[in-house]
DNA sequence: CCTTGCGAACTTACGGCGTAAGTCTCACTT
DNA sequence: AAGTGAGACTTACGCCGTAAGTTCGCAAGG
């Protein structure tokens, strides 16, 4: 009787996916200054240099780690109309990125893409050329769109509060230190429309989103 | 004959704002990652550990960097315009953040934003006020600027090449490595638009700002 | 069955990091 | 002349990423 090729062991293989998985949780729980190579392989049930054999270094890791967000993005779907498909796919990504706020800033500028990043990349130009856009106004879509999630994400990132109390709370504060009035406009705006009931700053998300939404279908004739 | 208050001494006094442009001045010649507080206490001629007599920490000293920084900015001029205010300001940032690269994932960020940070989030929310801008509208008018500007700064700074002929050379490998027919929209753009002599990423920015200021302009009636 | 090879784990070590804690020097005041 | 205090220096600690070398156990080849 033959051995069989993989018999069931004490601790579960590692594999690649399997450290970037773990990397991620990590990295969403505590930050990614939080995520060293020892506490990583403490993680997995392994010694720091033990995850070198899964990745080349550390740069290789972040590289996984952000092709596995782009992956939990929603492409745009067959059929769909571009306008539709571009505001999912906006949407979706600002949920994922608040899921993954450690992502923000190395999204955009990995120098090394991996194959859900180029998937992803390809689907919404794809959608936008076969919606009639010329390959120049598809470039200008493309680059207007990603800036403004991106950049909007990064402003919401290290707002330090989540909900609309804590939001007025500090409004208020900020404004009480502006009673001097230096600053009255910022004075102005803390007082008169963040503290009033209500406020959040994600619901700006929309107007800016609408806006250059509204800008490319005019664009595009 | 009493003895001046300062005579000149071999070295000159440490000052924190001394530190402050030294520390930019190394971050814009080597990145974020190269600069530490030894490297830095080399650079002002003095031992790491006293450059703590000037900052209070490491981000205290990022801090005041990035409000160096937003000192560069142009403010907007007492009577002018908002759309020509808001114009300059985009580009002059723009500019700063090119010369500055390092500064790009910092300066929305900071939760101590200093004198300058203040002044210039001031100006901006006066001048539009001032143009008749209702306090909800202003507030969507920076979300939707800021956001816009940021992220195109992100998406640029990473950008691996600087010279249209540099960006070329890359397109074109890229889209070699495409050859099998995977990616077709992502070849498309990279040979058919990218690679297309002239090309430069930057003048992108263009086009999304006129947008963003146009939507903004129907916005304020 | 034994050997051998190899991949995946482990161990050790190095140079660099931010900074806590303590010390020395010296110009200025009193 | 003595005292004070700021600003420099020294030492040390616990982290970090990772280069280099070692151990171990399975699987295939002789």
């Amino acid at each position: 009787m033959t051995r069989r090729t993989t018999p069931p062991q004490p601790r579960e293989a590692l594999t690649r996916q399997r450290v970037l998985l773990a990397a991620v949780r990590l990295a969403d729980a505590g930050g990614l200054e939080t995520l060293s190579m020892r506490r990583l392989g403490e993680a997995v049930g392994v010694e720091a240099m033990s995850l070198y054999n899964h990745v080349a270094n550390k740069e290789d890791l972040l590289d996984g780690m952000v092709d596995l967000v782009f992956g939990e993005v929603d492409l745009p779907a067959p059929g769909e109309p571009w306008r539709e498909a571009m505001r999912r796919r906006a949407d979706s990504m600002r949920l994922v990125l608040s899921r993954h706020r450690w992502a923000i800033g190395l999204m955009e500028s990995r120098a090394n893409p991996g194959p859900a990043t180029l998937r992803h990349h390809d689907a919404v130009l794809g959608c936008l050329r076969r919606a009639g856009f010329s390959l120049t106004l598809t470039a200008h879509a493309v680059s207007v769109l990603d800036s403004y999630i991106y950049g909007f994400a990064l402003q919401e990132k290290t707002l330090p509060f989540d909900t609309p109390e804590e939001t007025a709370a500090l409004a208020e504060s900020i404004a009480a230190g502006f009673a001097d009035g230096q600053y009255p406009y910022l004075a102005e705006i803390a007082t008169a429309h963040v503290m009033r009931p209500g406020y959040s700053y994600g619901d700006e998300f929309t107007f800016g989103l609408d806006l250059v939404l509204d800008g490319l279908q005019q664009a595009a004739g």
